[in-house]
RNA sequence: GCCGGGGUGGCGGAAUUGGUAGACGCAGCGGAUUCAAAAUCCGCCGUUAGUGAUAUCGUGCGGGUUCGAGUCCCGCCCUCGGCACCA
């Protein structure tokens, strides 16, 4: 009988659906090791499975299947991120409501799930645009405001033109939106914000000290994220007033700075184009507006490419130095951001970088108020009390090196603190002048000592204080959008904003609704639209914006955790099943969600467990990131630089004398350029489509090749023939079962004592095998997972039919168990076959093999002979011997004398077990 | 610029953490089978020299530690990812 996958596989997953094989029960008593909750991120419905998702859910399934064998109860969920643009892009196309088209896309990807074999718990599926879910989503909203952790404001957002919505600053990637492309515009529009910043530190703190299951450029990534900053904010007095006799900001222009340290040296403040003082610079002397605008200009978009350049204008106004009481000049400068801290900077050209650029290019005084101070080293110190333009060519006639950002040495302009260089030798070397000079009350102390100082010098005089700040931001969540959880609140003439009760919950959005393009369709919903005021029962109008999509994925693995979940008989949001299996314990994703979605999450957990309905802190024990799929790009150059892709399966691949790619021809004859590698994309149609391999090789082979081909946190590129290879080694497997159907089914155990030397080889080196797998399976090393199965296959072929029956059948019982969990179907489909099942139950539950300690010993051991540290030949010794056997065997190697020149061994290393090495 | 990964045959990658570098697979070459092809099976397959046994060099580059370095240390180069006019 020949492999044949559709029918082994379709045969096999109608099993395990008649027994609900994968139905995962809380306390199961099954399983005495407790829960292990394996979960792979919630994908969007978009219309098929891709490359990435197969990978993905494999990884998730082979961990789950594995630990499920190890005695865990394992819990595999899986649901979708049903709410969200494209299925509006969709309908708007296709003319079919949203509902419809997501519906739709889910039962096909569903179909695919489970054409792959996946062992999902679908009695737990999901989807976010469920009233029975979203609802939630609103509970736990109207709970958020009155805990003060949600709520409405109005702010300057980023405003997607094309897309018609609010971004959050992490949907917006240069400027852009992250989904349309646009430029995006800044608007004020009303909105609901989520408090997310009110756990800045403590997310922060787990970041770095509490969440050892991440890897460390996760961690990083957050950590950057949250950014935090600690400095001093404080103010320069000024009496510059308002058109209408006002001051402004009632006299008090704040900055934060890091570098407190440095306040003597203030010699200029610079403010964002779009401060106080800038508008009013420009009122009062009109030449200036026209200037102070075009700064505007270079802020977020292209100018942040294109012009590097620090532009600014001197305003004529002046503020009062906090501390010196001196009178200094307000710059408006294109560098200075309105959206960070209070909009303004104090501007010390010798200690920061781009205020020496600024000041070099305006002519601005440079006051240097600290140095290096190293003294290590002989050689005299460079006497530097103030620097000015000319210090270059003072610094160029010494040894001591101004150096800025040229490595090799020399000097160039640039902004300097005056990084000397230590060691004429080793530019690298860099020390940095860290005491202060010039103001006495400040001389002597180092960085953070001066910054104290300075700071309490502030707030003697009320204007300053230090402060802690975070680059994360509140959470936006009101989307301008159909598809999405309506916001539950009501607006009524009288009573203003009114929240929905709880009773009223969910707010229904409609279904049946397509959007045109001209905004969201709800607003002109009346049966939507309309209903009463809450509070004074008058007619009134429903909010129409929902909410962001990442809500709705902030806790989605809970409501898998406690499906309908409820309390003494009534609906909740999470139960105390969510207890049982959260934390969860292996989370598997894309590394494109390392910001917004995990830090989401992590929030809101923690907001549901200070208000009492979970015991833990954090939801995601341990984090997977798989690496992305790539294939190779072949493109015709096209017009305007345009390229005209072709995938990849249509080119006929040419090479350089080197074997590599360089090119390759189309059907037609047409010479196609190469692209090099890249992410699997529609874009440059580089995709492979994962139900085209299911139905030309199968779902097993799919899983063995995406395992197969690199670590699973590797990017892997595509290959079509090492599917090929895959599916190979499967038929291979199967062909070895079927010929020895009858002595693997008839055969009894080994015995061990009787086995010839030959077939103890055998013996050992499918135990070396298994043992190898089981030290892969625990480091999630998949890749040589597989190997280790395709040496054990190796190994047990070597030997004929008949010569071992005993063998064939311990061999093929451990093979089917150590490749089961990569390719389920064929592997149950052989282990009832043969017979296993009626021995050792189902292969779904049967116990893992363990590699015999007996077997793992030989008789006689081949060591390494190395002279002198150089491997020069072996010799073969028996496994017990000690180690003075050993080397008085090793000193009696021809190969010592040959290679020792005749000189008597000095020192004999025995490595036990691997290798001895002499020297002479 | 700062932070975090990573550089190993023609290719994907392995090396159980300092102990035979290149496991396993892909591609390639030679052979068997076949009327022929596919499929399958057997053998070879880092470099250079040699008919060969064998020797030589070899894990991005330059040093170092060690009996022994892909692995550890110092200094570079390249590459991928994250962050950033963040004050």
């Amino acid at each position: 009988m020949v492999y044949d996958p559709k029918r082994i596989e379709a045969a096999a997953q109608s099993r395990w659906n008649a027994v609900d094989a994968y139905k995962a029960v809380e306390n199961d008593p099954r399983f005495p090791k407790g829960k292990y909750y394996a979960c792979s991120m919630l994908p969007y419905p978009s219309g098929r499975l891709h490359m990435g998702h197969v990978r993905n859910y494999t990884i998730n399934d082979m961990l789950a299947r594995y630990m499920r064998m190890q005695g865990y109860n394992v819990l595999m969920p899986m649901g979708w991120d049903a709410f969200g643009l494209p299925a509006e892009n969709a309908a708007m196309k296709n003319g079919v409501p949203p509902a419809k088209w997501t519906y739709e896309n889910i039962a096909v990807m569903k179909a695919q799930c489970k054409a792959l074999g996946l062992a999902f718990d679908w009695s737990r599926e999901l989807a976010t645009c469920d009233p029975a879910y979203y609802k939630w989503n609103q509970w736990f909203f109207l709970k958020m405001l009155e805990n003060g952790l949600a709520y409405r404001k109005t702010q300057i957002v980023n405003w997607d033109p094309v897309d018609q919505t609010v971004l959050a600053n992490e949907q917006v990637i240069d400027g852009r939106g992250w989904r349309s492309g646009a430029i995006v515009e800044k608007r004020e529009i009303p909105g609901y914000y989520l408090n997310i910043t009110k756990y800045s530190e403590e997310l922060l703190d787990y970041t770095l000290n509490k969440l050892p299951g991440w890897s460390e450029r996760l961690r990083t990534i957050q950590e950057n994220w949250i950014g935090k900053s600690e400095g001093v904010r404080f103010a320069f007095p000024h009496d510059i007033k308002d058109a209408s006799g006002k001051p402004i900001q009632d006299g008090k222009m704040y900055v934060f700075t890091t570098r407190a340290d440095t306040i003597m040296g203030v010699t200029f403040v610079a403010v964002a184009p779009e401060h106080p003082l800038a508008a009013r610079a420009g009122e009062l002397n009109p030449a200036l507006a026209p200037k102070i605008e075009a700064l505007k200009a270079g802020g977020t978009t292209e100018a942040e490419l294109a012009v590097k350049e620090k532009e600014g204008v001197a305003t004529g106004l002046f503020v009062t130095h906090p501390l010196s009481g001196e009178q200094i000049e307000v710059w408006v400068g294109n560098y200075v951001l309105i959206t960070y801290g209070d909009g303004a900077v104090m501007g010390v050209p010798a200690h920061d970088e781009r205020d020496w650029a600024f000041a070099w290019k305006y002519g601005i005084d440079i006051k240097q108020v600290t140095h290096f101070v190293t003294g290590a080293r002989a050689g005299s110190e460079p006497q530097v009390d103030r620097i000015n333009q000319p210090i270059f060519s003072a610094y160029a006639e010494s040894h001591w090196h101004v150096s800025y950002g040229d490595k090799s040495g020399a000097y160039t302009t640039g902004w300097i603190e005056l990084w000397r260089v230590t060691d004429s030798n080793n530019l690298g070397t860099r020390t940095r002048f860290d005491e202060m000079q010039q103001c006495a009350w400040l001389e002597g102390l180092n960085t953070s000592n001066a910054v104290d100082v300075v700071a309490k010098a502030l707030a003697e005089k009320g204007l300053g204080e230090k402060k802690t700040t975070y680059r994360l931001r509140d959470w936006g969540i009101s989307r301008q959008r159909y598809w999405g959880t309506p916001i539950p609140v009501i607006h009524c003439e009288d009573c203003g904003v009114v929240p929905v009760p709880y009773e009223d919950l969910p707010v229904v959005l409609p279904e049946d609704l397509i959007p045109d393009g001209s905004g969201s369709p709800l607003k002109t919903d009346e049966k939507f639209l309309q209903c009463s005021c809450p509070k004074c029962g008058k007619p009134a109008r429903r909010e129409t914006d929902t909410m962001d999509t990442f809500v709705d994925s902030a806790w989605y693995y809970m409501r898998y955790a406690s499906p309908n979940a409820e309390i003494d008989g009534k609906p909740t949001m999470v139960d105390a099943r969510n207890d049982y299996w959260m934390p969860m314990d292996q989370y598997i994703g894309g590394i494109e969600h390392a910001v917004l979605h995990l830090l989401y999450a992590r929030f809101w957990t923690k907001a549901m467990r200070d208000m009492g309905m979970l015991k833990f802190d954090e939801p995601f024990e341990r984090l997977m990131n798989h690496g992305m799929l790539l294939n190779h790009i072949f493109f015709t150059p096209g017009e305007h630089g345009a390229k005209n892709y072709f995938p990849p399966t249509e080119v006929e691949t040419t090479h350089d004398e080197k074997g590599h790619i360089n090119g390759g021809t189309l059907p037609d004859g047409t010479r196609v350029e190469y692209g090099g590698i890249g992410k699997m994309g529609k874009s440059e149609r580089n995709g492979v489509d994962p139900q085209d391999l299911i139905d030309k090789y199968g779902a097993d082979t799919a899983r063995l090749y995406v395992m197969f081909v690199g670590g699973p946190e590797d990017p892997a590129v595509w290959s079509d023939t090492a599917v090929e290879g895959a599916m190979r080694f499967l038929r291979r497997v199967w062909t070895y079962c079927a010929d020895r159907a009858g002595e693997i089914s008839s055969a009894g155990a080994v015995d061990a004592s009787k086995l010839t030397s030959e077939l103890k080889t055998t013996r050992f080196e499918l135990h070396s095998a298994l043992k190898q797998s089981n030290y892969d399976y625990e480091r999630r090393q998949y890749n040589t997972v597989v190997s280790a199965t395709m040496k054990m296959l190796n190994t047990l072929e070597a030997v004929k039919p008949g010569v071992c029956p005993a063998l064939s059948r311990e061999g093929a019982s451990v093979l089917l168990r150590a490749l089961y969990p990569v390719a389920p179907h064929v592997t149950c489909e052989l282990w009832s076959d043969l017979g296993f099942e009626k021995v050792h139950g189902s292969l779904l539950d049967a116990a893992w093999p363990q590699p015999d300690t007996a077997a793992l010993v030989r008789d006689e051991i081949e060591l390494v002979l190395q002279i002198n540290g150089k491997t020069r030949g072996a010799i073969t010794v028996s496994s017990s011997a000690d180690k003075a056997t050993i080397e008085s065997a090793a000193a009696a190697a021809p190969e010592v004398q040959k290679f020792g020149e005749g000189r008597a061994p000095k020192k004999i290393i025995v490595v036990p077990g691997r290798l001895v090495n002499i020297v002479v």
